[in-house]
DNA sequence: CTTTGTTTAATACCAA
DNA sequence: TTGGTATTAAACAAAG
């Protein structure tokens, strides 16, 4: 059972570490993912003791965004105001506490082969420079995806490349798995236009089979357009889910979005 | 300018 | 004692 958060230790310092703070809050959220100032205010609201010397515990407590695999720096939508990068949880971080009661760390946690954060890091920062570079190409094709079974070099000058990001011996669990055709899975309906996207835009797929697009994706208000992408995204997330489960958790738990993903990968 | 984020370093704590 | 972890300070860059 959680303990009550409020005013249960006074001014005293709470017995819990900046990471297990920071981690309720994140928690806490809807969204599971938090600016840096909500993450501040959630430890303020909760524990008096860190309504003083701010300037310390905040900066022990970015220090602890960074340092730490746990943490995942989601950028913000464009449509999304507000400064600076969300925080969510690293969804393979659950086990970091024990009991889930915030009060000890079983072991520091340490993404397995830096997989999944350099993952993370490459979404980050090829977001980034995808925002950066206004003039779009002139044969943009929105819902050009690269399969995962696709191989073939990209062209482009920062590419995300599912192949470049994992290790061949993923690619070629992929690569030899049974190929069929499947029709594309009806997508749940968007919360913020309530209805359903017309069928004809969406091709059927040709290759692996994958279950279920998670509705996660779908938690945020999106455009048609956007949702396209977003499928797209889930797809390449469910394709490694049934090969690996590595990546698919990485895909699977953290809300990602548009915003998230790099826009290159639809070129 | 301030806020946000990254990184290095020193130090303290704790359990094996 | 040693290794892993937590805290704090501080320098610095990037972005708004």
């Amino acid at each position: 059972m959680p303990r009550p958060l409020r005013n249960s230790y006074g001014s005293a310092k709470p017995p819990y570490s900046y990471i297990s703070l920071t981690a309720m809050a994140i928690q806490s959220s809807p969204q599971k993912m938090l600016s840096l100032s909500e993450i501040y205010q959630f430890i303020m609201d909760h524990f008096p003791f860190y309504r003083e010397n701010t300037q310390r515990w905040q900066n022990s407590l970015r220090h602890n965004l960074s340092f730490n695999d746990c943490f995942l720096k989601i950028p913000r939508r464009p449509d999304q105001p507000g400064k600076g990068s969300l925080w969510a949880l690293h969804p393979d971080c659950g086990a970091m506490f024990e009991n889930g009661s915030f009060l000890r760390r079983r072991k520091r946690f340490k993404s397995e082969r830096d997989r999944t954060s350099k993952l993370a890091k490459l979404i980050t920062d090829e977001t980034k420079e995808t925002h950066s570079t206004a003039p779009r190409m002139k044969d943009d094709n929105p819902v050009r995806c690269l399969s995962p079974v696709d191989v073939s070099p990209s062209s482009f000058k920062h590419p995300f490349n599912i192949e470049n990001l994992i290790g061949t011996d993923i690619k070629s669990a992929v690569q030899s798995c049974p190929t069929m055709t499947a029709p594309i899975p009806s997508l749940p309906t968007c919360p913020s236009c309530m209805s359903s996207p017309p069928s004809a835009t969406l091709p059927s797929y040709q290759g692996n089979l994958w279950s279920a697009v998670p509705t996660a994706y779908f938690a945020k208000p999106c455009s048609h357009h956007e949702r396209i992408k977003e499928y797209e995204i889930a797809r390449l997330g469910q394709q490694f889910y049934h090969h690996t489960g590595e990546l698919a958790s990485f895909y699977g738990a953290v809300p990602v979005t548009t915003a998230v993903l790099p826009q290159a990968m639809f070129r």
